[in-house]
This record gives C-alpha cells, structure tokens and sequence, in this order.
RNA sequence: GCCCCCAUCGUCUAGUGGCCCAGGACACCGGCCUUUCAAGCCGGUAACAGCGAUUCGAAUUCGCUUGGGGGCACCA
C-alpha cells in the first residue's frame, strides 16, 4: 500500500499569522487535499520567551478564514496528539538522553556568557560564527565539576566533522552541504525544552509526516534535521523549500512593509476567496494565462511541480484588483451580508441605526461594483446614509460651462419639474431631465453634473438616475433646495 | 566572513532546444463606450543580468562573473 500523504502546518505562536506563513500553509493544504491526504496542524511552542498571548487563536482564526481546515490538530485532535509540542516534552527529553547515550550528542555547560565572547571573537577574526565544541569531549573530572557547579546543561549533537549530507528536495533537486560547515546545534535547551530542530523531527517522525514542505528559509537547517533522523534510525519525510514572499524591497516580508497579519486583511475587507486565489498564484501557477480559478479547480490542479523556485515580492495592487473582481461576483445576499459589518461600522456614528435593510439593499448593487475593498464601502455610499452633506459648495460649478446665476436657475427649474413627478423611477427620471436639458440648451452632461453635486456632493457617484431613484423623491427634492441656499448665499 | 538557494517586462508569471525578434495578468499610458465614477472593450510602453561554452539552432543545457535572497542563537 501506498504510504499516507501527510503534511503539516506548524506555526509557533510568538506572533501573529503572516502572510508568508499562510501561503506555507495553504500550500500544504492544497497538496494534501489534492492527494486526497491528511492536513496536520501542530503547534511549536518550545519557545517560553517568545509566546504571544492570544496568537494561536489568531492563527487557527487565519486558517479558518482561507477555508484551511486540518483534519488533526488543535480543537480537533487526532491519533498522533498532543498537538501543541509544550505537551510532548517527555518525549523530545527521551530522544535527547537516547541520543547522549549513543554518543551523537552531549552535555554542553557552557554559559551564555561565554558564548557570546567567543561569538564575538570570531566575528573579530572574520570567522564563521558557530560553537567551538569546547564540552564534545570533556574529560570525566572536568564534567563532574560543572556538575558541582549546579549548572544546567544543554543538549548538543555531535556533528559529524567530515562527510557531507545531501539530500532531495522536491522543487530544488539536489542540494549538498558539507557538514564541516554545521556546527555542534542546541537540541535540547536549558529550561528543557527542546529546540526547532530536535522537535521538529521527533514530531513528524512521530506524527507520521510524509512530505514537509516549508518556507525557503529552512533550506539551510536541513541538513541538521537529515543528521538526526539518520542518528535515530529514522526515516527521513521528502522535503521541499517553498520560495519566500518578500516585500518590495525584497527583503523578507516583515511588520515594516505594512499589513503583514492575515487578520489584517480581513479587517480592511479582503474576500478570503479573493486572498486564497491570490496566495495560491504567488508561487505557483496552472498555466499560461489563469489568473481568477475557483478554489476546486485550484485544489485539482495543484502539484509541487509547478511551483517556482524564485521568491516572489507580495503585489498588493493585483490583491486589490483580483479582490474586486471577486467582489463584483458576489449575488446581492452575499454582497449584503459582508458588506454590512463594514457598513455598520464605517457609516457616522450620525447615521440612525439598525440601518433600515431593505434601503441598505437597494444602495448596495450601486456600490458593488465600485469597491474594491469592503472597507471602501461606507465611503462610497456615505451620501446615501447621512442627512446634511458636506460639500465644498464651489463643486456646484464645477462644471466649466456654467456661471452661478445659471447654477441657481438650473436647480430652480430642475426643482419644480422634478416636484410634480410621482414616479421617481430610474426610467421616469431619465425621461423628465434629458428633455430638459434639451430645453435648458444645456449638454446632457452639465446639467447631470450640477444635479449630481447637489443631490450627492461629490462628483464621482453611480449612475445619477439610480442614485436619485434609491436616495427618493423627498431626499433629492431637500438636496437641491439646499444647494439653491448654499448658491445664493455665496 | 562562511554555507545554501535563486535569476524572463516595475510586479506576479508562461516558457523544459526550433512553435518565442518571448505569451498572459496587475500597474501605467492612449482610445472606445458614457451623465460622472467604476466596470467593460480595443491598443500601447515594457523583460530573457553579463560573458564564455555545447549545438545546425538556445530564455531553455553547462561553466564563470555579477546581482538578489535566505541561513549561520539555549528563536522558530
């Protein structure tokens, strides 16, 4: 039988989810879902130093955002638990005396002290900074006096000092480092706990992972992983080095270049189908042209051989197109039910609520197409919530053809036509102002224009007869009373 | 400094020796549509880092150089 496709996600919550980290997992998600394999989330929290209260919820809130479910993990178990590595220490603490017992690995009782003076010496002399194994092979008197001293000592491998470990990996090939360049690595720290590298391991060695697919930035650490498995006789998963998504200044993405937390763009209104279709393609691709591929289609198309190898800048811009693309395909329901929050949070605190929903729903389809964010919302449909607009009253005659006193006469006739029609229809406006226009002398657009800054105060808005229909008779009709004010009392 | 990875338009990418004087998308710039905005449509600017080698033929293979990135903690 073929062996189980099982991979993993596994964050350490000393902050909040990245979105380089989110892409790590979604890739992982992707191909386990594509195999028809197992989506394991575990947990690395064996730094006590570093623990950010709160980040493991903003990280499972984060997978469940994009639809990342994980069929073993925090919240939902599974047969390889516990899943928070904070719970497993007998077992790093074992494999760490096993390994001292078997003599790849030893006692290091050296101080932070003194490893920062040797750190700094060797950046003195230009050397590669790394342990100097001064306690590899202490002799028994020596041992028994630091004993005696009470210090706790760390674990260290004992790494080979020749030969060279090479392994495969998936979307790189080959890759060899000579282990004369690795040093004598921390596996097991003071306090106990163990490190990234032994726990690592011993976990997905023992959670049964098959495929271990990481950021790039763990090409290096490899070969010391490869090192322990091959000391404990275990049987090493396949690796493959996803490429880095870096800011635009190239450099790695970090709380510097702005949004960098997935919750973050949830809050500015990001579609997670929009964030998941666009993470997807950063790094990987289906062919020569797809850019918008539906979350099924992504899943069965997905495979490690179409990812590249080049880190990729994060390209906020096409986030921001793809997101509107997804937000004009959304039907009205679900335009409404996201957009609301947004609504309700984003309109004046002026504004009367509970917003009146069957109103919301006719200003809604007019916004739609013209968000790019849900946060625009609020911005743009704004005119059609608040009572007294506020507007720069020389916007009125921004329209370059036409003077003050015709502004005034404008609106004067626009308002007593506009004030025997009873049906206030997109259609019935259109037949009214049109002719008028005509009537006025005036280009359709001037006169559209002037009515468009008096019922709305801005000049950029929908489609003047459709703002005027949803906003109302009565609405429009006080709008324009009031901008005849504001004229003549310039 | 040492080790490893990478290298196609500004950005994301297609391209696995001839289909490529390099295709798509975002952004940008024109135009069309049009009551403004948005959307849409049409068009445009723009890239194989350099040098050698292999080959009848290289974006595609190899080497060197350059450039970029990552790693070198009792952090992950």
């Amino acid at each position: 039988m073929e062996k189980e496709t099982r991979v993993r996600f596994a964050p350490s919550p000393t902050g909040f989810p990245h979105v380089g980290n989110m892409r790590t997992a979604l890739f992982n998600w992707l191909f386990a879902r594509h195999c028809g394999g197992k989506f394991v989330v575990r947990i690395e929290d064996t730094d006590q130093t570093r623990l950010v209260k709160g980040a493991v919820e903003a990280i499972l809130d984060g997978l469940g955002w994009l639809g990342l479910d994980w069929d073993e993990g925090p919240g939902v178990g599974g047969p390889y638990g516990p899943y928070f590595q904070s719970q497993r220490l007998e077992l790093y603490q074992e494999i760490a005396d096993r390994l001292v017992r078997q003599g790849d690995a030893y006692y290091c009782y050296c101080s932070p002290e003194r490893l920062a003076a040797m750190r700094a010496e060797q950046e003195r002399l230009k050397l590669p900074p790394g342990y100097d194994r001064h306690c590899r092979n202490l002799d028994p008197e020596e041992e028994a006096r630091y004993i005696a001293q009470g210090i706790t000592p760390v674990v260290r491998m004992k790494v080979p000092t020749d030969g060279e470990t090479t392994f495969h990996d998936l979307i790189r090939g080959n890759v060899t480092f000579k282990n004369a360049t690795l040093d004598d690595f921390v596996l097991l720290k003071s306090d106990h706990y163990p490190t990234y590298h032994l726990a690592n391991v011993v976990d997905d060695w023992s959670m049964k992972i098959s495929h271990v697919l990481r950021a790039e930035e763990w090409l290096s650490s490899t070969p010391r992983h490869l090192l322990i498995y091959k000391a404990l006789g275990f049987e090493p998963p396949e690796f493959a080095h996803l490429p880095m998504i870096l800011g635009p200044d190239r450099s790695k993405l970090s709380k510097r270049h702005g949004a960098v937390s997935i919750i973050e763009y949830k809050e500015k209104g990001y579609l997670p189908q929009a964030m998941f279709n666009f993470l997807a393609l950063l790094g990987w691709s289906v062919d020569d042209k797809t850019e918008v591929i539906p979350r099924e289609d992504i899943i069965n198309s997905f495979s490690l051989e179409r990812v590249s190898k080049t880190a990729a800048i994060f390209n906020i811009e096409k986030l921001n197109w793809m997101n509107g693309v997804y937000v004009r395909q959304l039907s009205l329901d679900e335009f409404t039910k996201v957009a609301l929050p947004f609504l309700e949070k984003g309109l004046s605190p002026q504004v009367g609520r509970p917003l009146d929903m069957s109103y919301v729903r006719r200003v809604l389809p007019l916004v739609q197409e013209r968000a790019k964010l849900l946060s625009d919302i609020p911005e743009l449909a704004s005119f059609f919530f608040v009572d007294d607009l506020d507007y720069d009253v020389g916007l009125l005659l921004s329209g370059k053809n036409i003077t003050l006193s015709q502004a005034l006469k404008i609106l004067e006739v626009s308002y007593r036509q506009l004030v025997e029609l009873d049906d206030f229809s997109e259609e019935s406006l259109e037949k009214v102002l049109r002719p008028l226009a005509l009537a006025l002398g005036l280009k359709t657009g001037d006169l559209f224009g002037l009515l468009r800054v008096a019922i709305t105060g801005r000049t950029a808005t929908p489609p003047l007869f459709k703002t005027m229909s949803v906003l109302g008779k009565d609405r429009c009709l006080k709008r324009i009373q009031r901008a005849i004010g504001n004229l003549e009392s310039m």
